[in-house]
RNA sequence: GCCGGAGUGGCGGAAUUGGCAGACGCGCUGGAUUCAAAAUCCAGUGCCCGCAAGGGCGUGUGGGUUCGAGUCCCACCUCUGGUACCA
């Protein structure tokens, strides 16, 4: 093997490593722990994409290198394996699910097994094991047990629940269905996105432009009991929490945005005439604000209780409760038809067009509005959300561009109370005439004792006000929502819970959790996987004994709705921990050990949705006592995308090229020609055939034909995906990882490029010829390696490479960790004599980037142990700098010449040197020195005159 | 619309945070080796003017601060990701 093969040489050290176990974790830390987590994938059938070594490869090289510094690292892998796909497939094929889930684990082991990641493969797991998911189920019934006291922040058992006196009195039962109300899993009728193509509910991440994600399938919606998690509960502390942690900026505002915290006030505005509010607000001023909202007013919330003078209509949802008692018998038909058609409108048809476009009914009635006394006309309109406040708001068209819209629209007085003033880019008089919405902050007008206040002011003194007088008081809203945690689906995890029935086999609405010794419940094996096209659970067609349990006398069903894919996803980091515990998810001691996940690494698109799941989870096993930490994931890094290769497109038109300013898109031809219609076909071209003129690209042919270049998406409709296979077959493992490594920042996204991956081959092939004749016939090490002294040069390269090496690696920028690789090879390349020492840390520094390489260099220099547990090279600060730096001379700030003077050169004795320089005395000869400016060991300025 | 991120040679990207723009790689050009090719090695490579010495211009655009700006400030343009009436 003259030349450097790694076809030869990867799959032996894959063997090796597995034979010897050199990955295999420690139970307990031995020295500093490092806890590095990749996001695991879903096996799908497609196998490994590009995309996920890019990950990988990064948190590899951070273990490796952490190994070698003497830490204890755990760094695991799993499969997400619960999902949709599966189940298509089953429902196709009539495989169970679980056949082609693990057809497709296997498969994915093979290929990351291929790319030498020095996972602790005893560790592995996937979401569908069942011991796996008996602690899914385990921790389901957890949260089912517990409650949220807000007085102390926490989640708590629902056996400290207090039961109010009442409930107390009420018997068994209305104790039991106190509780179940306020448990943290709870069961509700809940809006859901039924497809019926599909056959099952989807959830809203699942439903992409009113169509399903899979399949474009049109989408209803429709209420079904579901089981909810009541996330709303922790929505301040995951937003406060967020500080805490080193995340990128962005994703911690995507999260807190999502949180979506508001405060505000809830407003009692009194439903009835005159002289009935003054009578109800004598009572309100006695009584208070109360907590619920009563049959007597309509409660809005608004972040704007300044501008309650500008209120002139309000505006209920079309699912408000209230719809019926408001609508007047005038209005009655209009009403009706205008909430029956709001109930067929998906969300996205209801924001669809133009939000200009504001629809809505009068429903005939009023409410008063308690700072003035106004009678204000109550609409119904579906760009207010049942889900969100109250539901109900009060309209100030002259302060909020919706309200606005619709005050124009159905032509409602807008009455201004927020006076802009100097307010840039606005139209003073406008506003202030109400012909213009400004939703800015200004002084009050028209807004009686308050006039003259500023909004904020206004604010806290107007929700004090109506809070002593019991009208209204301070709240916070989130626009997070309480999780849909049920799905009507085959292949996710069975809930843990058993409905009763009565003697007729009809629910009595009483539930009982399974018990944690009798977890797990197992899937059951069905006949086929066929959707019953009914919104109920497939698991409905269980045969009875598995459908049927029978406790102490009684008879119960089970639930038949399964977990969604979130579930398994959100506990899995501490499972690795001790992966095989039966006695617990987790063992205590050992959870304190290793947490938290110090680095966790993965796609931005997991920013929200499973980073806040888990985190919530998270916090309710704090809560309970059962882990250590509060937040799970110190570090996160989420890898940038990567893209197909570049790809240049011109058009044709009939054979003759044209710009894209003659086309235009047609609906259904695509691009067409705008004068003729006649339909253009898009021409891939080679980068030969395209010029770089001014901004963009144009024909190499013909310069006045604009070239589009771009990198798309991998898909495999555009046939544009690499597959890691092909890449190791052609460059090897370490080209593959070394190439992802180097193609840019990992944050960043970027384009592919196959003759990059040749490019860091080439690299590796030097390194290789760096040690080896590649001539000869047997492999052994050239005759310039020589157990020498590395000369002052030699010396100095080998502490600047493993300086900055170390450096770049700290800061995970491994694409200036391998430029200065190369640059040690470019220079020891060049060298006769090549000191065995400069060698064997130049192998280390390269091997958590090219392990298997450097494994085989390493045993060539000798060594008959892996290096994985070699310590990391160390630098002498001397030898990172040289004795002589170069100067540039400026003059006026452009650079006229340069000088070489001694690195500890002073400025006086600098500045001489560089007034003496011949170029610097020719160019101020008759000019005047206005200024000097001498920055030792960077540079010299003269201003001249 | 709103909120992030990013615009640097033919291409991917560097630049110790205000101090030599273009490290490293790809590509391209020339040369050595070879009967020839592959492979390898050496040299060159931002653009423009010039035989050269040298000069001018250059980090999306326009302005500003500074002795000095890819980096800081203001305005704008383009691409990209997220989001969608949350009162």
């Amino acid at each position: 093997m003259p030349r450097y093969n790694p076809a030869e040489i990867e799959p032996k050290w894959q063997r090796y490593w597995e034979t010897n176990r050199t990955f295999r974790t420690p139970t307990h830390p031995a020295s500093e722990k490092l806890y590095v987590l990749d996001m695991f994938p879903y096996p799908s059938g497609a196998g490994l994409h590009v995309g996920h070594p890019e990950g990988y490869t990064a948190t590899d090289i951070v273990c490796r290198y952490a190994r070698m510094q003497g830490k204890s690292v755990l760094h695991p892998m799993g499969f997400d394996a619960f999902g949709l796909p599966a189940e298509e497939h089953a429902i196709k094929t009539n495989t169970p699910p679980r056949v082609s889930t693990e057809k497709n684990i296997a498969e994915f082991t093979r290929q990351l097994k291929m790319l030498g990641f020095s996972y602790d493969w005893e560790r592995v797991l996937a979401t569908t094991d069942v011991e796996y998911f008996r602690w899914t189920q385990w921790i389901f019934l957890v949260l089912f047990d517990t409650w949220y006291d807000t007085e102390s922040q926490r989640g708590r058992p629902i056996s400290e629940l207090p039961i109010p006196d009442n409930i107390q009195n009420a018997g068994d039962q209305a104790i039991a269905r106190y509780r179940d109300s306020k448990r943290l899993a709870y069961q509700d009728d809940a809006l859901v996105n039924w497809c019926p193509a599909l056959g099952t509910v989807l959830a809203n991440e699942e439903v992409i432009d009113g169509k399903s994600e899979r399949g474009a399938h049109p989408v209803q919606r429709i209420p079904l009991r579901q089981w909810m998690l009541r996330i709303t509960s922790y929505a301040e502390r995951l937003l406060n929490d967020l500080e805490s942690l080193d995340w990128s900026p962005g994703i911690k505002k995507l999260q807190s945005e999502w949180i979506g915290r508001s405060t505000g006030a809830e407003v009692d505005f009194y439903l009835g005439d005159t002289i009935g509010f003054a009578s109800w607000k004598a009572e309100r001023s006695e009584a208070g604000f109360p907590s619920q909202a009563d049959d007597q007013v309509l409660r809005v919330y608004t972040t704007r209780p300044d501008t309650l003078f500008g209120a002139t209509y309000m505006v209920i949802a079309p699912e408000h409760a209230f719809v019926k008692r408001l609508t007047t018998k005038a209005q009655l038909q209009a009403v009706e038809s205008y909430c029956e058609a709001a109930s067929y409108k998906s969300d996205r048809e209801r924001t669809e067009d133009d939000s200009q476009k504001k629809t809505g009914v009068f429903t005939g009635s009023y409410a008063i509005n308690p700072v003035n006394g106004a009678p204000v006309p109550i609409w119904i309109a579906d760009y207010v959300l049942a889900s969100y406040g109250t539901g109900a708001i009060m309209a100030v068209p002259a302060h909020d561009q919706r309200d606005f819209d619709f005050a124009q629209q159905f032509d409602l007085p807008i009455v201004a109370v927020v006076d802009p003033g100097e307010a840039k880019d606005i139209d003073h008089d406008q506003v202030v005439a109400g012909a213009r919405c400004y939703p800015g902050l200004g002084i009050a007008i028209n807004s009686g004792e308050y006039c003259g206040l500023e909004t904020n002011a206004l604010k806290a003194a107007i929700t004090r006000d109506l809070h002593a007088a019991g009208l209204a008081a301070g709240a916070v809203n989130y626009k997070l929502r309480d999780w849909l945690f049920s799905r009507q689906r085959f292949w996710g995890e069975p809930f843990p819970i058993l409905h009763e029935l009565d003697s007729n086999g009809k629910p009595t609405g009483a539930i009982r959790a399974v018990e944690p010794s009798d977890l797990p419940i197992n899937l059951p094996e069905l006949e086929d996987y066929k959707p019953h096209g009914r919104p109920e659970p497939p698991l409905g067609k269980s045969p009875d004994s598995w459908l049927y349990v029978e406790i102490d006398g009684k008879r119960y069903r089970r639930e038949t709705n399964t977990m969604p894919q979130w579930a398994g996803s959100c506990w899995y980091y501490l499972r690795f921990i001790d992966p095989t515990n039966a006695e617990a998810f987790c063992d205590r001691d050992l959870e304190r050990a290793w947490m938290p996940v110090d680095l966790y690494v993965g796609g931005a698109e997991h920013a929200v949705l499973h980073l806040l799941y888990s985190r919530f989870w998270h916090k309710v096993l704090y809560d309970r006592g059962y882990v250590s930490t509060c937040e799970p994931f110190q570090k996160l890094v989420n890898q940038g995308m990567i893209l197909g290769e570049v790809e240049y497109t011109a058009f044709q038109v009939q054979g003759r090229w044209a710009n894209l300013s003659e086309l235009r898109k047609d609906e259904q031809l695509g691009w067409v020609c705008a004068a003729s219609g006649q339909q253009a076909c898009q021409v891939a071209l080679q980068e030969s055939a395209v010029k770089k003129k001014g901004d963009g690209f144009v024909l190499a042919a013909d310069e006045t034909i604009k070239v589009d270049s771009r990198a798309y998406k991998m898909s495999k409709s555009r046939g544009n995906v690499v597959n890691p296979d092909e890449v190791v077959r052609e460059y090897g493992a370490d080209s593959l990882r070394l190439y992802e490594m180097f193609m840019g920042p990992l944050e960043a996204t970027k384009p592919w490029s196959m003759s990059g991956v040749s490019g860091v081959r080439n690299f590796l092939d030097r390194v290789w010829r760096l040690f080896v004749d590649f001539q000869a016939e047997e492999v052994h090490l050239l005759p310039a390696i020589q157990d020498v002294a590395p000369t002052l040069e030699q010396d100095q390269m080998l502490h600047r490479t493993i300086a900055a090496v170390t450096h770049d690696l700290n800061q995970m920028s491994f694409n200036t960790v391998i430029a200065r690789l190369m640059e040690f090879v470019n220079f020891f390349n060049k060298q006769d004599v090549r000191p065995r020492s400069a060698m064997s840390d130049f192998v280390l520094l390269l091997s958590p980037l090219a392990p298997h390489l450097s494994e085989e260099l390493w045993a060539l220099l000798g060594h008959d142990q892996s290096l994985a547990y070699e310590p990391w090279p160390t630098f002498d600060e001397a030898l990172t700098k040289s004795s002589k730096v170069e100067i540039p001379l400026q003059v006026n700030g452009k650079i006229r010449s340069k000088i070489t003077v001694a690195s500890n050169c002073s400025k006086e004795e600098l500045e001489k040197l560089a007034k003496s320089d011949e170029r610097i005395v020719e160019l101020t000869a008759d000019k005047q020195i206005m200024k000097t400016i001498v920055v030792p060991g960077r540079l010299v300025n003269f201003v001249i005159k």
